[in-house]
DNA sequence: TGACATACGTTGCCACGCAATGTATTGTGG
DNA sequence: CCACAATACATTGCGTGGCAACGTATGTCA
């Protein structure tokens, strides 16, 4: 289990990263950021989508119904421009800090 | 400047690490890190030093104040036995998570 | 038919992050 | 010598948003 401070700063970066590879829908990024972190990261449904709709609000994501024949219908969220360029912000940020804490490390092993 | 739950999620491990190498005091802890990120991580007093009283309270550091014979004494922080296990734990969960972003990103670039 | 997996949604509350504010001392430049 | 800036620690209060809890619906399998 991962902490929440890194949970909340995480969730962002990653619903970016995923839809940069292809448009997902909510149920399906829940699963995939599990299995990419070998069950270390659990999104709950009640916080995802509140953020999803977020995302779109701030015009970082775009969503469209799909009308499937069979199942219930799925909410396929795909990057906008904007998200691009958050996503891109994200990534320096995360560098810094990581580059930062592991510099520190470093430090300790010598 | 780095996104308030970046901030917020790295506040911790970064006070744990710049403690492990020697033992500090508030004000000293805002500009190592304003230094070491390039001006890019930028405490505030008033967010450090409830952050350290809770650490504190929790085990993970102790404090010993510095009777200087000339400038305001200082409250000196040093790491416990506590605090090297968080500290751990934080790389740990740190690695993980960016591990997994720089997965999703260099798919991106294939 | 009941249980479970899939799938999306909203509400409400309270924890806590941190801005704002307070106090004190030393250094400095005009 | 007087402001002002820098150094240094501390607490309070309140706004908000994270997310647990709950609600709805369909498909499937035993």
């Amino acid at each position: 289990m991962i902490n929440k401070e890194l949970v909340a700063a995480s969730t962002e970066p990653l619903i970016l990263s995923l839809l940069a590879g292809r448009e997902s829908y909510g149920y399906a990024l829940i699963q995939e950021v599990k299995r990419l972190s070998g069950d270390k990261i659990e999104w709950t449904d009640g916080m995802l989508y509140p953020v999803l709709h977020r995302m779109e609000r701030r015009g970082l994501i775009k969503s469209r119904w799909d009308e499937r024949d069979t199942g219930r219908k799925r909410k396929y969220y795909s990057l906008k421009k904007d998200g691009k360029t958050a996503m891109a912000r994200h990534y320096e940020q995360w560098s810094l800090v990581h580059g930062v804490l592991s510099g520190l490390r470093k430090e300790q092993h010598v």
